[in-house]
DNA sequence: TTAATTGCAAACATTTTGCAGGTTC
DNA sequence: GAACCTGCAAAATGTTTGCAATTAA
C-alpha cells in the first residue's frame, strides 16, 4: 500500500496522519490479517521502528473506533485487530491462537433475528473454534 | 435446583462436590443466565457466603472445563459463564454489558463451512452486538 | 494417610491513564 | 500559540499461581 493511499484512507476516516500511525497502518493494512497489539509491536521492532507501547495501543484503539480496522474478540487474553472490515467470519485455531477468515459464501447467515426492542444491531461476530483433529 | 440434582450433575461431570462448589453451582445454575466471576462473587457475598476470589475463579474454570457451564467471550475485560450449555447464540448489549439468549430457530445457521484441513470444529459462537437505538 | 481443595496474597498480562515534552497547523 | 500526539512510567483490571492450612476419601 502506498503512502498516498494511506493518507487518503486516513482522511476518509478522519484520522490525523502522523509518522507512528502511518507506520502502524503500513504493517496492519499491508495484507488481510489479524494481529494483536503485541504482534504489531513485535513487527515494528523487527523493522527497526521505535514506537511506544502506549502509542500502539492507543493507535489501534483509534483505528478501531474510526472504522479503519475491526476488533476481533475470541480470547480473553488479547484483542486481535482485523485489517479486513467488510463483514466476514472467522475460524479460530485454539491450539495456535491464530485467526483465519471464512469465505463469506461458505457460511450463509440468511436472516438475522430482530434485535430486542429499543435496540439496533451494531455488529455480528461468528467464530468457529477449531482444534487439531485428534 | 435441589442438592441431590446437583450432586448427580457433579458426578456426571466428574467434579468432586465440595461446599463451595455446590454454593457456586446453586447460584449459577439456578436459572438460565450469564454471569461474570465478579457477579458470582457479588451474589455469594450478598447471600452471606464467604468464598475466596481464587476459589470462584478456579471453580468457574473447572466447571467450564468439565462442560457444566460454557464460557462466553464477548468483551475483552471479562469472561461470562453461561448456565445454558445446549448450542445457542447471544445478543450482547454493548451499552449495559449484558447477554441475552437468541432463540435458536430465529437464527438458522444452516450449514457450517468445512473446518480447515487437519482440524475439527469444537465450538461455534455467534454474537449479535446491539446498542440502544439512537 | 494421602490426595485434593481452599484461601490469602503476591504475581501476571494486557490495557489504560497521567503527565511532561514534542509536533503540527 | 492552541490543539493534538507521543512516550514513559505508573495504575488499573481481570485472572492465575505459590504455598500453607484445611478438608475429604
Amino acid at each position: 500500500m502506498q503512502d498516498s493511499e494511506l493518507n487518503t484512507l486516513f482522511a476518509q476516516h478522519d484520522i490525523m496522519p502522523t509518522a507512528q500511525r502511518l507506520e502502524i497502518a503500513r504493517i496492519l493494512l499491508g495484507a488481510p490479517q489479524h494481529l494483536s497489539a503485541e504482534q504489531v509491536m513485535q513487527r515494528m521492532h523487527d523493522a527497526g521502528s521505535s514506537v511506544s507501547k502506549a502509542t500502539v495501543y492507543n493507535t489501534l484503539g483509534l483505528f478501531a473506533e474510526k472504522g479503519l480496522v475491526r476488533q476481533v474478540i475470541v480470547d480473553p487474553t488479547r484483542v486481535f485487530y482485523d485489517s479486513t472490515t467488510v463483514p466476514h467470519f472467522h475460524f479460530y485455531h485454539v491450539d495456535t491462537g491464530s485467526l483465519e477468515d471464512i469465505e463469506p459464501d461458505l457460511l450463509p447467515l440468511s436472516r438475522l433475528p430482530r434485535a430486542p426492542d429499543g435496540t439496533e444491531v451494531c455488529g455480528v461476530d461468528v467464530i468457529v473454534r477449531v482444534q487439531r483433529r485428534s
